[in-house]
DNA sequence: TAAGTGTACTATTAGTGATGGTACACTTAG
DNA sequence: CTAAGTGTACCATCACTAATAGTACACTTA
């Protein structure tokens, strides 16, 4: 369910929060389903606890989790998270699309590409 | 020509780098005209020459820059450099438009946000 | 009660970005 | 030739962040 990439330059719990919000998005995981413990999580990723705990806080921070103390962290049930999180996208998407242009690309090139997914 | 942005998370021999590595692709300095030395940069934005010396460096490394010891640092010709560019760009792009796919954004409405632009 | 949960600390290590300063080789204008 | 301006190569230092290691405590539940 969750790959650590090395090669990777973003904090190891970077790439945590960045796939659980997919996986929260994409209906992988339900809401209100039950996240691997704090140590449980670091034991399968042989890394610390103190790092799943810092992406558990964000992603709670960020709405897509909540945590009952001495139970668990669980899948939020927010619906309008989608939104927020296309948003986000379609932001970052368009400033490059923007520079892309800018050095001389043609926007139906592009959607040509992107049309070929 | 050159501004740093501190809010910016990314650091700031990156963010020349990526400054230059658009106005040269843009056109907006010409090939072989001078970039400003090293320690005149460093003047100007109120930091350290080295970190000056590094997006230089980088430049130089990816082919969009060549240097004169003695003389100083100035833009080179390579016409290929704008493919190689718009190719960064274009994986860049597509890695972000596979994820909004996935959690369930419809290409056409993607496809309608960079029309827009 | 014991095991498993989150959470809050503190200390430490490692890596990177940036600074400050020095020194040297080269080029060019004077 | 000289001086000023270039790049370049160091080194030491500071600050910040990511990650680790370890301890402790409050809570929930079988």
């Amino acid at each position: 369910m969750i790959l650590i990439d090395y090669k990777d330059t973003r904090p190891i719990y970077e790439q945590i929060v960045e796939r659980y919000k997919t996986l929260i998005l994409k209906g992988a995981v339900q809401a209100d389903e039950q996240l691997p413990s704090v140590r449980n999580l670091a034991m399968e990723l042989s890394i610390n606890p103190n790092t799943i705990q810092k992406a558990y806080a964000e992603l709670e921070r960020q709405g897509f989790i909540y945590t009952v103390k001495g139970r668990g962290n669980f899948v939020s049930g927010d619906s309008g998270l989608i939104d927020k999180r296309k948003n986000e996208y379609i932001e970052q998407i368009l400033a490059l699309v923007k520079e892309v242009l800018e050095i001389g690309m043609s926007k139906t090139e592009l959607i040509r590409e992107i049309e070929a997914l």
